[in-house]
DNA sequence: CTATGGCACGGATT
DNA sequence: AATCCGTGCCATAG
């Protein structure tokens, strides 16, 4: 149900309500890159649809206002800092955050195709890859679970595809080595050791590392370096410093943590969100910047009712009528339910960005715990609807990271920050309850066993299995 | 006895 | 109506 005491006479249309509402209700739950594709499929179409010129900004080319300037450089400076800037922007392509605008963009400056894992893999091996041997990777890549480890016996795929284990061996070999490295592997114990493979050719590694993990990994999360140590004939000592190697260097399960926390890291991050459905920027560089949030929608303000195309329904060949006549009507009913759609949008947007906005300039750990049915109060929407607005959309943060819109609704992530500190901190292993003391302290109230399960979402080992972080390097 | 993981229940979310 | 998430209770390992 869309019920909206500050909207526009929108309300007045037709009585076409109940179209008006299922279509409107579809649009809402489309983000950027679908709507545009939908709306470039209806301008095809539909001959009641046409573009409407509008001039552009001169500084930035979004299109202007009636000023000549567009939103965001007509802004006065001297505004409340609480009150962010809305806009809406018609075309995604208009404007790139961070790079410099162009008349014409390289052909790899395009839009990113959305990535989940499985295609972000691919896409690094393809290139080395036999073609024949393209479908088997995709095969392989479409079987991994959710740790990024592969849930098929290798044999089943060989058998599956009809060739021999060890081209399914060699392809595998392939991805393992791709960025999330170890990826694909058949067992943590596997994507360990071609982490360790990958990290040998950079910087030296214990010797004993790979017999380690070969023969005791399972002595070597229990934390029993005593009988590690009599099994691969090397003192406890040794052992234990490379106990912290391994956990330092390594991780048993590669797809996780991994789309979550984009960190600096060690290479660039992948971009794995096309583009975004809202922009925020700052207006000026300072500590309390004026927030400039800019919702992309495509065709914004662009699109409109061929005046034309009206004006010939009355003269229209009388075979036809009934069909212009249901163009036009098509026509109007997707402008204004775009109207609505974008003025729902950024009045939920607008909310968001106000309540998060320390979030928004200072990251994870300010997250306010914000609920979906919370918003839809405040908004006087359904909270369905509010749902449908947030799916499927992601913004683009201060830091230029594309997140999910979701996030601003995460009811966990601040708690989940705030635990990584601690435990970046430690310097030695907390267990758990001890972690739940110290969050209370902070003002985070949660269960001991919710502890653990933030643990084990960010893929941190319990607390016998972590290092003493203060001692360190070895030689 | 302490630290964790597993199972299941209730409320929130979709 | 189906699913996800935080939590309490219990079993197990050290």
């Amino acid at each position: 149900m869309i019920q909206s005491p500050h909207l526009r006479p929108v309300t007045a249309l037709r009585p076409l309500t109940t179209a008006h509402l299922a279509q409107t209700m579809t649009l809402l739950e489309m983000n950027a890159a679908e709507l545009d594709q939908k709306i470039e499929a209806d301008l095809a179409s539909n001959p009641a649809l046409e573009i409407k010129d509008t001039r552009c900004c001169p500084q930035c080319r979004r299109p202007s206002l009636e000023s000549g300037l567009c939103p965001r450089c007509n802004a006065s400076h001297n505004l409340s800092k609480d009150e962010p800037i809305i806009f809406v922007s018609p075309r995604q392509d208009f404007y790139r955050p961070g790079v410099p605008i162009q008349e014409d963009l390289p052909e790899d400056n395009l839009p990113q195709i959305t990535e989940d894992l499985p295609t972000y893999v691919l896409r690094q091996i393809a290139p080395e890859l036999p073609p024949n041997d393209r479908r088997l990777a995709a095969y392989i890549l479409s079987n991994l679970d959710e740790d990024g480890l592969l849930e098929v016996p290798l044999v089943e795929v060989s058998r599956f595809h009809h060739v021999p284990l060890s081209r399914v061996e060699a392809v595998l070999g392939l991805i393992q080595r791709a960025d999330p490295v170890g990826v694909g592997s058949p067992s943590p114990q596997e994507a360990m050791l071609a982490q360790l493979e990958v990290l040998a050719e950079t910087q030296p590694v214990p010797p004993l590392a790979e017999q380690a993990i070969r023969v005791g990994l399972d002595l070597l999360s229990r934390h029993q370096y005593v009988e590690l140590g009599r099994l691969i004939g090397a003192p406890s000592r040794q052992v234990e410093q490379l106990a912290h190697f391994i956990s330092d260097n390594l991780n048993p399960f590669p797809g996780r943590a991994y789309w979550g926390d984009i960190r600096q890291g060690k290479g660039v991050s992948p971009p794995v969100y096309t583009f975004p459905d809202v922009v925020i920027t700052p207006l000026t560089e300072s500590l309390e910047p004026i927030l400039v949030v800019e919702v992309v929608s495509p065709y914004a303000g662009m699109l409109r009712i061929n005046p034309l195309f009206r004006q010939a329904l009355n003269q229209a060949p009388s075979d036809r009528a009934d069909q212009w006549r249901s163009d036009l009507e098509q026509a109007e009913l997707l402008v204004k339910c775009l109207q609505q759609r974008t003025h729902t949008f950024v009045r939920l947007i607008t909310r968001i960005a106000i309540l998060q906005r320390e979030y928004i300039l200072h990251g994870d750990e300010y997250l306010q715990p914000l609920t979906r049915a919370c918003l839809a109060d405040e908004l006087h929407l359904h909270e369905s609807t509010i749902s449908r607005a947030v799916a499927s959309k992601t913004v683009q943060l201060l830091n230029g990271h594309i997140v999910p819109l979701a996030k601003f609704f995460d009811r966990s992530l601040n708690v989940r920050t705030a635990l990584k500190q601690i435990i970046a901190q430690e310097t030695n292993p907390l267990s758990d309850s001890q972690i739940v003391g110290l969050l209370k302290c902070l003002g985070y109230s949660v269960a001991r066993r919710t502890v653990a399960k933030y643990r084990a979402m960010e893929g941190i080992l319990p607390s016998h299995f972590r290092q003493n972080h203060q001692m360190h390097e070895n030689s």
